[in-house]
DNA sequence: ACTAAAACTGATATTACTTCA
DNA sequence: AATGAAGTAATATCAGTTTTA
């Protein structure tokens, strides 16, 4: 197996990364020139599940501990059965975003790989720590989740899922986070390479994990970077994992709200069809009044008014004290009530005033017919 | 077989930076 | 030299999907 990346770099030969996507950026004199990016890989072994690098980055890591302003990393032990070598940017002092890309890739890769041992810690009773150390991140920067942890290298030990790298998009997402997932797997699966297992493995978390996920969650649904690595390095887990985790709780989050939403407007869809069925009711109620009662409509001027308790328009004429005021004002003879529709469309709201606010108790259980009109006669 | 949850993928928005007119 | 527009890269988030325990 050989695997070739190289970006800008004339003396390596891999001619399908050596051109920049975009035309501008050929000509621009770029500082990248001279020492660009450059991965190349020979693997003789067959089965890539087998390789070993994050064992030999963790090795390496121990060896340069203190080196953490490496801004170039060449890995690779010489021999002929594995070939490793990775050219990466110098630090750019301008833009943090790609100094932040290129240290970070100068990072130890093995941090997250070395002890998978279930040892005791002081955190919550889980295994010790063996995340990131966040002390080893320059101080000022943020640390996305996508590239904080996992070895490049990893992703060789993935024969089935990697190799091709995409680019575009979250290209550098895709490939860091890839990348980390393979250093998981192949770290989980080293019992497992005989198998020729790379299918991804699904960690379930512990429930000490996602009860301290969940309290985290309610002190803030998003996560900035540091709290993510602290989250992290706490829980045991790589950040990736964390930043996941909230993506999907706050998914769950958004579903249950959207049943309860749900919910509630099917109530108010229930209760609104309820009350169109009621102001129907009423409407064919009316509509008697006026065939039953010819001389009703002769009324020089008409109020109807509504019962605030039982929400019934009153059919009887009102006793001579009756003051309220009208609900509803209806010209005698005048086509307002011809023009009452046959149907009423949806929705049909209800009148928001009640002339019979002052005791409206007294004729609430009374059925609509023998509600009493208050009817005043202007002249 | 089913389900919940972890993980993945593609799209999009934002921000910072670089280049160029 | 200053400036704004355009292009690019990095990053975060989301919706939808896949995978797995």
């Amino acid at each position: 197996m050989e695997l070739g990346l190289s970006l800008g770099d004339a003396s390596k030969p891999h001619g399908f990364l050596k051109e920049s996507k975009n035309p501008n950026q050929k000509q621009k004199p770029t500082k990248m020139s001279g020492l660009d990016f450059c991965m190349a890989l020979g693997l003789n072994s067959p089965v890539a599940g087998n390789y070993q690098e994050p064992e030999k980055a963790q090795e390496n890591d121990d060896d340069d501990e203190d080196d953490d302003d490496a801004d170039q990393i060449s890995q690779g032990d010489g021999s002929d059965d594995n070939h490793m070598q990775l050219n990466l940017l110098p630090l750019d002092p301008v833009n943090p975003r790609r100094q932040i890309s290129s240290h970070l890739q100068s990072l130890p890769w093995s941090s997250d790989n070395g002890s998978s041992e279930n040892g005791s810690s002081g955190n919550m009773g889980l295994p010790a720590s063996r995340g990131l150390d966040v002390n080893r991140l320059p101080a000022g920067e943020e640390v996305s989740s996508a590239n904080s942890v996992g070895s490049p290298f990893g992703m060789y030990g993935n024969t089935a899922g990697s190799g091709n790298l995409k680019l575009g998009g979250n290209l550098k997402r895709d490939y860091f986070e890839t990348m980390g997932n393979d250093v998981v797997e192949a770290e989980r699966t080293s019992d497992d390479d005989e198998n020729g297992l790379n299918t991804r493995k699904k960690l379930r978390l512990s429930k000490e994990q996602s009860a301290f996920l969940e309290e985290s969650f309610k002190e803030h649904h998003t996560l900035n970077p540091k709290q993510k690595l602290a989250l992290a390095k706490q829980l045991n887990l790589r950040p990736r994992q964390v930043e996941v985790w909230f993506q999907n709780r706050r998914a769950r989050t958004k579903l249950k709200q959207t049943e309860v939403d749900c919910e509630y407007l099917k109530r108010c869809c229930e209760t609104l069809t309820e009350e169109n069925r009621r102001l129907h009711k009423e409407l064919q109620e009316l509509r008697a009044l006026k065939t039953s009662n010819p001389y009703y409509m002769q009324l020089p001027a008409t109020t109807l008014t509504m019962c605030p308790s039982c929400e019934r328009v009153a059919t009887a004429a009102p006793p001579p004290t009756t003051t309220s005021t009208a609900a509803v004002t209806v010209a005698a003879k005048s086509p307002a009530m011809d023009s009452i529709p046959k149907a009423i469309p949806f929705p049909l709201t209800r009148p928001r005033f009640y002339p019979f606010s002052q005791n409206p108790t007294s004729h609430s259980n009374q059925p609509a017919s023998s509600h009493k009109l208050n009817v005043m006669e202007k002249n």
